[in-house]
DNA sequence: ATGATAATGGAAAAGCTTTACCATAGGGCG
DNA sequence: CGCCCTATGGTAAAGCTTTTCCATTATCAT
């Protein structure tokens, strides 16, 4: 590969000339040489070591993207909503999944360290540990965080309380009282979050909290499936299931057919997140929608500005809306549907 | 950041002592000496800085992945894939979509280049073009690629053209003679395959190949509906549709459901890849199963090969399967099943 | 014609690592 | 007791870029 010295050599200028050609300096460079300069580059096909420039201008024009794990439609969608707001701001992307490793994070801050990325992105997983926090605080102006607040580093939030709440208020609002909930793992703040905004909900209504109705999925279609079956077969079986998000409602709805229950007939299920197939499964499926390619292109904005030095609110807020399809009500007519 | 330095005078060693430590040379340190070392890394938390590593060993232990969007459940799979194996053999891999830009391949390429990436995988999209391919002959032997051939790169290929045919013959197996085709985009090879296998086998069967029946879609669920409402409303209607990926065929079962067709009895649908999601759908959906994972596992693996300048088949060709469901027939008992 | 100023080009340092080569010191052996 | 070898540590170069100062040249004006 040519370095810049060849192309000095080659147009018959100094290193400094070549540079200031390149970098387009305000520095003046004759017209002619300029020309004598391109051409040399055009005919060697030269380009800039970033790996030189970033050594000595500590800019690499890279971040890191930690998610748990990208094969996940959810975290896929966020990562393209960050790639597009980074692609357009001429910074590249390296991509970690943290799942089957507990250490992942860990080992991920501190390569992207030594890589000298110019941020970070995290969402999901868990962040909290002593060390973690001791990591991260040397870095702090140059991270930001998808959906979690306990940690004070600017964050894109979402809200799935009231999304879940929602959710949870249209069941009872068609007349349900026996509501499951299909929750997320243990330590996923997303998950945690939904789970308060059922209970919340269900109190609201005055239905008494009853951990049978709960179960802890694992975001799989199966664990949807099969904590489906499980809720449906118990004594007491629930008139609708809340699952934390659309892949495990697939998979409870799956259930709920497989032991001869009409949906939504004979139960009714929502759903979360809305992702693309959502409105093409059968029956559509009612879902709390989030707009997931928004919090990722919200979180790369914010990490720009970061490392920009602006102004900016530390804090974004995304609404949640409920989209109400048939897997919770028979088809409505478009002007009914509005009240939800 | 603390650097090598650093760590020698709080060490009161020289740089060589810590290098020799940290990076395990042969040449003998003493032991007190590596304790005092060690010590002094630890509390100034010292990491090498991975550019000047980069910049002097010319490797940078991170390679690229151009795909054309990771949106796409079949795309994020294989990166999944990849990851998992570059992971472990301590590889970082930077993300990069192509679609919405027809420039990006070139642009990626060049940018990999700088950024000393040591090594590139490919997958869809298009290859073609005299620019591109200089470029690429410059990195000929850091360039693994996904699911095409006609290109003298190492591969990692999947038969789509004998899945189509599968497929295709499955369906005249169970009677069917109207078979229509819901492809993918112009320019991608893999649509490309996947029709050739398709119109090899009506031909075999003893069909004439009618243009009616086939459709170009762009592999969303939507595209699906829409060219499979055109697909059904037509005269001529099709008993069948091949979908050239699963999202456009949960968008075809839909557009059967809303003209008042019953799957599979008015229609047989089949899709391609098998995603996550397939089984769980209503009908479960009879589709060829491309094993995206280890596709990407594959891929990541020859491009190790080729780094580490072993020898290795440069090609290596993954079956695909069909796995038959309900969106073809009625349930079956298992041992009917098999023939397929 | 000469001095001053503007226009242009160059040399060198900094950014950080690894490693080949060189230097030193201490111990063992003759 | 002195020499040599071995064990250990140090020096310096290479890898490539950007940019700050300097230096040179040429042109213009007096």
């Amino acid at each position: 590969m040519p370095n810049i010295l060849d192309v000095a050599l080659k147009a018959h200028v100094s290193i400094a000339t070549v540079s200031r050609v390149v970098n387009k300096s305000h520095h003046k460079v004759n017209l002619a040489t300029q020309e004598r300069v391109r051409e040399a580059i055009r005919e060697l096909d030269y380009r800039p070591n970033a790996l030189a420039k970033g050594l000595l201008m500590k800019k690499t024009m890279t971040i890191g993207i930690i998610i748990p794990d990208i094969s996940n439609p959810y975290y896929a969608e966020i990562v393209r909503g960050i790639q597009d707001v980074a692609d357009q701001a001429g910074y590249a992307v390296t991509l970690h999944n943290t799942d089957k490793k507990p250490e992942g994070i860990i080992r991920y801050i501190y390569l992207l360290r030594e890589k000298s990325a110019d941020g970070i992105i995290f969402s999901g997983g868990i962040i909290n540990g002593q060390e973690t926090l001791s990591i991260l605080k040397e870095l702090r102006e140059r991270v930001v965080v998808i959906g979690r607040h306990e940690v004070d580093f600017p964050a894109v939030m979402v809200d799935n309380i009231g999304g879940a709440a929602r959710a949870v208020q249209h069941l009872f609002d068609i007349g349900h009282r026996r509501i499951g909930f299909i929750g997320g793992p243990d330590g996923s703040t997303t998950a945690l979050d939904r789970l308060t905004g059922y209970k919340n909900t269900i109190a609201q209504n005055g239905v008494t909290f009853s951990p049978r109705l709960v179960k802890k999925g694992m975001w799989t279609p199966k664990s949807g499936y099969l904590l489906g079956t499980e809720l449906l077969k118990g004594k007491g079986r629930p008139t609708a299931i809340v699952a934390a998000n659309d892949p495990m409602a697939f998979g409870a709805i799956k259930a709920a057919k497989a032991l001869g229950l009409v949906v939504p007939k004979d139960l009714a299920v929502v759903g979360f997140d809305d992702i693309p197939l959502s409105s093409y499964f059968d029956p559509p499926l009612t879902t709390v929608k989030i707009p997931m390619h928004d919090l990722g292109a919200a979180s790369m904005t914010m990490l720009l500005n970061l490392i920009s030095g602006e102004k900016f609110k530390k804090v974004k807020l995304f609404k949640t809306t409920l989209q109400v399809r048939e897997s919770t009500v028979e088809p409505l007519k478009k002007a009914d549907r509005k009240k939800y």
